[in-house]
RNA sequence: CGGAGUGUGGCGCAGCGGUAGCGCGCACGGUUUGGGACCGUGAGGCCGUGAGUUCAAAUCUCACCACUCCGACCA
């Protein structure tokens, strides 16, 4: 990508009144775009992020045994109103109506849409257990939108849902995504502490949440900093000696309901002895633009963001040096090739200064910068944006 | 929803009764070029919306809308 190209250019100057960190700086570097309060597009790099962040979350639930599927975001009154949710989550839910007065809701969650889509086409035990998961927008009418792109209005969730024909099933389930979980977070270089945690309009349940520890964190959670798991604030009970207390933000949560919606939903199979059973069911939730949030917030300095190469937008940042005729044409064969080996590149053309590039590169985060430029002869400067050292190296030995 | 603020060129802000200005950005010309360069010229705003007060309103009053922060609530 020719950042000459790229939509849209950087800022200097933070949104008025933006505090969060991850709020100033997604901002500033062309990452996400405010519409309303709680509610943001994701520009180029932003969506980068994102793509790479699901891609993580994919790969993992489907060594689980999970399949991709994508629903509706529209709903109808009646299936909510199969569980009572359409009145006893009205705080969340949008609700709106078409021309001839019918009722619809926009999806703040899915768990009514798929035990209608699983009671359709479950035909027999050895159906189950099911696991399907979809990256889809939320919709939620939260009180206050806060902390950049942290707490939305409309946001982007990953929401994986299992029936099982068993307790024991289930719950061996819920353990597996809970070791998933882990594996996805500590990939996106993040240190998860699992919290137990109450429910909401979800269930009665305890749940487990997937806390990251930071400042602007809405949370107070309280944890063991050896076994790193703990207990949200609003469950806490005083008698956990050797817990600390942090702000944190929620990056996940699990929940087991086990039959309470697939019995007011009807969704059963029929066991051995010729009796209708209903399913054991949970949901699990990962917020993927909440967590781009997280990651700006754990990994940037005062010039910028840091992405960790498994979610940074691209690679490498490959600058020529300003007002150089041949580092510009050598600049430009570089990226032709570092394209061409299948690469993500981002290259800085644009004819500006030095200063306003480094200070650009700095603020956009990429994780290998590369230099081009008269005093780098025949090789090609590189610096990791999270150290300080350049080192000279060939391009052959770049394109290794 | 309670409390506190703020709405003025693309962005960040000043002006707070006499008809709008600064910085950044942008355009053009020139000089520059390894850490957000400099000089010159220029374009760009019915001052959130609507009512009112006044000879005169960005400025005062009222209503509404939007956004931000704190709280309550919540992924």
């Amino acid at each position: 990508m020719r950042q000459s190209q790229l939509f849209p250019k950087t800022s200097r100057q933070a949104p008025a009144g933006a505090i969060a960190e991850n709020h100033k700086l997604l901002v500033r570097a062309g990452f996400i775009d405010q519409l309303m309060a709680g509610s943001w597009t994701l520009l180029p790099l932003g969506w980068r992020v994102i793509f790479k962040i699901n891609q993580v979350i994919r790969e993992e639930l489907n060594k689980t045994g999970a399949q991709e599927i994508l629903m509706p975001l529209m709903h109808p009154k009646e299936i909510w109103n199969e569980t009572g949710r359409w009145e006893k989550a009205s705080g969340v839910m949008y609700k709106l109506k078409d021309t001839r007065e019918k009722e619809f809701a926009l999806s703040f969650t899915h768990e009514e849409i798929i035990l209608d889509l699983v009671r359709k086409h479950l035909q027999s035990v050895a159906d189950l257990p099911i696991k399907l998961y979809h990256f889809s927008t939320k919709f939620r009418n939260e009180p206050r939108a806060t902390g950049g792109i942290l707490r939305g209005r409309e946001f982007l969730m990953k929401d994986l849902y299992s029936l099982h024909a068993t307790e024991e099933d289930f719950w061996n389930y819920y353990e597996e995504v809970t070791r998933a979980y882990l594996t996805i977070f500590a990939r996106l270089g993040l240190k998860a502490i699992i919290t137990e945690a109450a429910g909401g309009v979800f269930t009665e349940n305890r749940t487990r949440e997937f806390q990251i520890l930071a400042a602007v964190g809405e949370d107070i959670i309280y944890y063991d900093p050896k076994t790193k798991k703990g207990v949200n604030k609003e469950v806490f009970d005083e008698n956990k000696k050797n817990f600390v207390e942090a702000h944190a933000i929620e990056a996940g949560n699990i929940f087991p309901f086990g039959t309470y919606y697939s019995d007011k939903m009807g969704v059963y199979y029929t066991d051995k002895d010729g009796k209708k059973k209903p399913v054991w069911f949970g949901s699990y939730g990962i917020g993927t633009t909440r967590l781009l949030g997280v990651l700006a917030e754990v990994f940037h300095d005062d010039r910028g963001l840091i992405w960790p190469e498994i979610v940074a937008p691209f690679k490498y940042h490959l600058i020529a040096a300003s007002g150089q005729q041949l580092a510009a044409s050598k600049a430009e064969e570089i990226y032709k090739k570092l394209s061409k080996s299948g690469a993500e590149v981002l290259y800085d053309d644009r004819d500006t200064s030095m200063g306003q590039k480094f200070a650009d590169a700095d603020l956009i985060g990429i994780p290998h910068r590369l230099v081009v430029s008269d005093k780098t002869g025949d090789k090609v400067e590189i610096k990791q944006r999270s150290g300080n050292k350049t080192e000279l190296i060939s391009p052959e030995e770049l394109l290794d």
